[in-house]
DNA sequence: AGTTAGAAGGTCAGGAAAGGTCAAAGTTAA
DNA sequence: TTAACTTTGACCTTTCCTGACCTTCTAACT
C-alpha cells in the first residue's frame, strides 16, 4: 500500500490520532506541497478516506485564510453504540420507531432530555404541511445525520 | 483563524465583552491603523461579522467627529427572547442567517454546543436532495419549532 | 447666511488567496 | 482485458483585502 493516497491517509490519521481536540486543522495546498501532489489529491483522499461510514467528519472553508477541518467521529463506547444504531435505522424510519429509539438514547445517557425533546419534534415533522412525501426516508436520513453530530469527537 | 478579518472581529468583540455600556464607540480610520489595513476593511468586518442575525448593531456618523458605534444586542430575560428570535427569523431563513441565528444563541448560553451542532445539521438541510422546493420557508418553520422545543419549562 | 475646506465614514469593483468539481489519463488487480 | 482505483490539470466558487472615488458633516471664513 505505498500509493500516495494511502501514504497522505497513514499521515493525517496519525496526527488525528495524537490530538486531543478532536480534530485537525490543515491547510490543503500546503499538505499537497508536503507530498508534491496537485491540491485535488487531497480531496481525492479526504472523499474516499474520510468519510462518514469510516468515522470522520470534513468541514471546510474557502477563500483567503481558508482551511480543511478533520473531525474525528467517536470509536468509543459511544461510537459503537452509533453505528448499532445506524444498522437499526435501516432506510426507512416510522415515527412510532424513532420516538423508541430516541427514549432508548436517553435511557443510555447518550442525549439529554432536551436534545431528546428537540429530536422528536424535528422528526415528527408537524412542520412540512404534507408537502413531502417519502417521510419514513427523510426520517431515517435525519435520524444518521443527527446520531453523526452527536458522536463527533469535539464536542465533547 | 489567522486572517485579518477574523483578528479584527475577535479584538472588536473582545473590548465589546469588557464594556459595562453594551456598545463600543471608534473611528474607522484609526482602527485601521492600528491593524494596518485600508479603512474599508473595517467596513467589510463589519458587514459580515457584526450583523443582526448574530446580535449586533452597527450606527456611524460621517463628517468631523464621526465615528462607528458597535451595539450589543441583549435577547432579553425570562421568555421574551422568543419573541425577539420570531421576528429575526421571519417567514424565510437562509443558511447563512440561521447559523448565524445559532451561533448566537450559543453565546447567550441558552443552547449547548452540542445542541447548537445538531440544529445546525438538521437546518443544513444535505438529507433532501432536491426533493424540496421552499428550503427557506421550512428552515424558518423548523426553528420556531425547535425554539419552542427547547423553552419548555419541563425540559429543565 | 452662504461658502468652502477638511475630516470623517461609505461603496464598489477588481485582484488575490484559499478550497471544490469534474473528467480524462494513467495504474493496478482480478 | 477489463473494471476499479489513482493521479493530474483545467476551470469554478467563495472569501478576503485593497484602492479609487463618493457622500456627509463640522468649522472656519467671508
Amino acid at each position: 500500500m505505498g500509493n500516495l493516497a494511502d501514504r497522505i491517509e497513514e499521515y493525517l490519521k496519525q496526527i488525528l490520532e495524537k490530538t486531543s481536540e478532536g480534530y485537525i486543522i490543515l491547510q490543503r495546498s500546503e499538505l499537497a506541497g508536503e507530498f508534491s501532489c496537485v491540491p485535488s489529491q487531497i480531496n481525492y483522499v479526504l472523499d474516499t478516506r474520510f468519510t462518514v461510514e469510516r468515522g470522520y467528519l470534513v468541514e471546510s472553508r474557502r477563500g483567503g485564510g481558508g482551511y480543511l477541518r478533520i473531525i474525528r467521529l467517536g470509536l468509543g463506547l459511544e461510537g459503537q453504540y452509533q453505528q448499532v444504531m445506524r444498522q437499526l435505522i435501516g432506510e426507512q424510519l416510522s415515527r412510532e420507531r424513532s420516538n423508541g429509539l430516541v427514549d432508548r438514547l436517553v435511557e443510555e445517557e447518550l442525549v439529554t432530555i432536551r436534545e431528546a425533546a428537540m429530536i422528536k419534534c424535528v422528526l415528527s415533522g408537524n412542520d412540512l404541511g404534507g408537502e413531502f412525501r417519502d417521510w419514513d426516508v427523510l426520517r431515517a436520513r435525519l435520524m444518521k445525520t443527527i446520531l453523526t453530530t452527536l458522536s463527533r469527537d469535539d464536542l465533547l
